[in-house]
DNA sequence: CGCGTTACATATCAATCGTTATGTTATGAT
DNA sequence: ATCATAACATAACGATTGATATGTAACGCG
């Protein structure tokens, strides 16, 4: 996908890679305002040119560090979704997997699309909107796997796929909340079990 | 309480509960590091040595919004759990009382204590700890409340206190961030509603 | 080799950040 | 009236913010 064509010129000092990983690990742990230049500067190693060069600005690097998350950290909602398995399976997979990514060691709690900014300045709205953004994207996705089970008779046709939805990602949501509080991913995956317990157990009936 | 005892010199010319009010107000949207003292200036309608001479500083003026905050704006958890009611009763006041108090069309959507700073830059960190510990503190009030559920035999013995208590603030973590989306109260009514789905029905069997 | 291109390092930009010095004005007490 | 007190308004502080101008070094290509 990605080929590393040969230009003209002279060659990147650092790799774009590993210096998106440290910029993003950053913006994960403060957000995205309350990482300055300097903080990010000194991670990933570069002067300012050097960021502004490879990466437009800082809003850009922030994007950018936002599809990197989403590529390499929470790929497990997506995989979990899709997952061969009943509905009540499938989001018991994805709440399992969020008690896992969000308490990573070597990484910062909770979820970056919560932690990037949940709250901005004016000058951030647009930031934060498309933070907004991700996290919809999921309730939706979640909605359509609920639909989906409703449609194989899986899940309870009485249930409301969209309040569903939402409590599910309000689960989540909650659950990076207490991960940046330093809640264990044992303590997070008793949590998940609990809320299962709000989602009716195997019923084709309608 | 707060007798307003004549002092010698030029007297304020503001309400001291009104401007923080205001500051309170801009807190809650934008979070403690995104709300600049130039917006705090234009809110409360007064100039910096006015702020700095009644309020201390950004920070001091941020605990005072937090505590204003605490007595206004989240009475309604605390009055929950000490109604006399079943502990089943008793925290679905709450979690209506959250989708209520989260969702006020004059004020912004969500809780304070999370909306405040959920990430924080290293000089910030002792503000995000204060905010961590209001949060923590509303656990603590609400695994007290089900303890003496159990005590009074009106909560199952199965269940395991630290983890309802961590799930039940899951939940209203979770309602704070759909509120700052634009969830109104009806849809985060729904949502308590399937929540409390996961705690069990009064049982008094052990 | 020399040319075009691109990234490099150093230094610094204007704007905004939270905060405060300075002098004036309004009060209560003597 | 005068004095101590405290809040007022104007102006500006040093530090930090995100972002660049400038000149140099390293590559592919002819």
């Amino acid at each position: 996908m990605e080929i590393p064509e040969k230009r003209a010129g002279r060659p990147r000092a650092f790799n774009a890679d590993t210096v998106l990983e440290a910029a993003m690990l950053l913006f994960w742990e403060h957000g995205y305002e309350a990482t300055s230049l300097a903080m990010l500067r000194d991670a990933m190693g570069l002067t300012p040119p050097q960021i502004y060069n490879a990466f437009t600005d800082k809003e850009t690097l922030f994007r950018k560090a936002l599809e990197r998350y989403h590529q390499t950290e929470v790929s497990f909602a997506l995989a979990a979704l899709n997952a061969e398995v009943s509905t009540r399976e499938a989001i018991a997979l994805l709440l399992t997997g969020a008690a896992t990514s969000y308490t990573r060691p070597d990484k910062p709690g909770g979820c970056l699309f919560i932690s990037g900014a949940l709250a901005a300045s004016p000058q951030a709205q647009q930031v934060a909107d498309t933070l907004k953004g991700y996290r919809q994207r999921s309730e939706t996705a979640i909605a359509a796997r609920l639909a989906k089970g409703q449609a194989d008779g899986d899940l309870s046709m009485q249930i409301s796929v969209p309040t569903l939805a939402r409590y599910i990602r309000s689960v989540m949501h909650g659950m990076s909340v207490q991960a940046r509080e330093g809640a264990t991913s044992l303590e997070l995956g008793q949590l998940a079990e609990l809320a299962l317990l709000a989602m009716p157990e195997n019923s084709s009936g309608g």
